[in-house]
DNA sequence: ACCTGAACACCGTTCAAGT
DNA sequence: ACCTGAACACCGTTCAAGT
């Protein structure tokens, strides 16, 4: 026994090494050394690289599809939504440039869209149009992807560069006569709170539409 | 004269370098040869090639940024707001992969952040909040990220594996016991009249934060 | 000041050969 | 069925040397 690698154990451990090492990290030579095996030995199990990236985002997203489907059925569209954009969020911000990344690429699991169903079905019957139900859902991933992709950049750069995320420094990187951006950014939260209050934001628009 | 390669040059050939032969076609040595130098020239104007994408993203946000100010001021926050958003999301689909290899690239160039004063001064003399206001141009840069990485890896895996998104074929590949998320599928429209939809759902969530 | 030639360490990937 | 050794074409980058 534990000899043969799997696929699954190949996708697990490229992406701990994406989160230690980052994107440039990730190479075929470095996960085949995590692996103990010599770097032609995974072409036995995948195509390329590419295909190796779409393995990742998919298992990302599957874990995302598992939490969604463990949640109890919530009193509304709104709360449902709400839990899937928390859950998608999160999941993005355990990966280092997880948003990125995982954002767009081809979802090359089933799964992850047939997951919709229950909720287009409680929606429709809650009094949501179908169509608007989907688009709900889109909106709320694009607004999802769009805000941690921006939280994760930010994370990052007060790692590698404080000067660019420190306030005082920003301001002296603005230059004058630009009160109310930097007045602005001394106002500007961060995190859980900043999420919520945006997520909250974008379900009072779509509230606006469906009882409209 | 034509000696002598600019900053400015290198950048602009990158771009379109870009747009031929996508993020993976774009390497130090295929830009040298296309500005018919040797590689280690390229390092003579810039310090590695982290550096040469920052500078492609500034280029691209310096453009939003030049078309902002070129725009005549609009009666209220939401029409500057929705001019910005329509602004960000075409100068986005000018490139390949725009949204995702602009987005969240740290902005080397203080005027692009500049430009939010203006805006900044108008809203709150209409009445809206100083942290309100900032909050609303980042939702809106959020959801224009998100839409339009969403909208790229469609156009994009369109040309590549038609397969994907093709309606019935999609059908075929979802299986069985999921009609609504079928039927969504074909509702779904594309383009300019999905994305200022969408736009219009975001603004209604502002407004209702505005006014109340 | 601006560029080249030559070189270095490192990629992803292929393929014949091993077990 | 699963992996290795050796090799190929190609990277980003450095640096001494040229003009």
């Amino acid at each position: 026994m534990a000899k043969g690698i799997t696929r699954e154990q190949i996708v697990t451990a490229a992406l701990s090494l994406l989160d230690d090492k980052g994107l440039d990290g990730l190479t075929v030579r470095a996960l085949a050394a995590r692996l103990e095996v010599r770097p032609p030995a995974l072409y036995w199990h995948m195509r390329n690289k590419q295909e190796l990236l779409d393995e990742m985002s998919t298992a990302v997203m599957r874990r995302v599809t598992t939490a969604v489907l463990a949640l109890p059925p919530a009193d509304g569209w709104r709360e449902d939504l709400a839990a899937y954009a928390r859950i998608l969020r999160s999941e993005f911000l355990l990966h280092r440039d997880g948003a990125r990344i995982f954002s767009g690429t081809r979802i090359a699991d089933p799964d992850v869209v047939r997951m919709k169903e229950p909720w287009l079905a409680r929606w429709t019957a809650q009094g949501v149009g179908l169509a608007d139900a989907d688009d709900a859902i889109d909106l709320a991933v694009a607004f999802v992807v769009g805000f941690v992709i921006e939280e994760q950049e930010q994370q990052q750069s007060a790692g590698t560069d404080p000067s660019r995320y420190s306030i005082d420094q920003r301001d002296a990187w603005l230059g004058p006569d630009v009160p109310l951006v930097k007045e602005a950014g001394h106002l500007r939260d961060h995190g859980d709170q900043r999420f919520e209050r945006h997520l909250g934001i974008v379900l009072d628009g779509l509230a606006a539409r469906f009882d409209s």
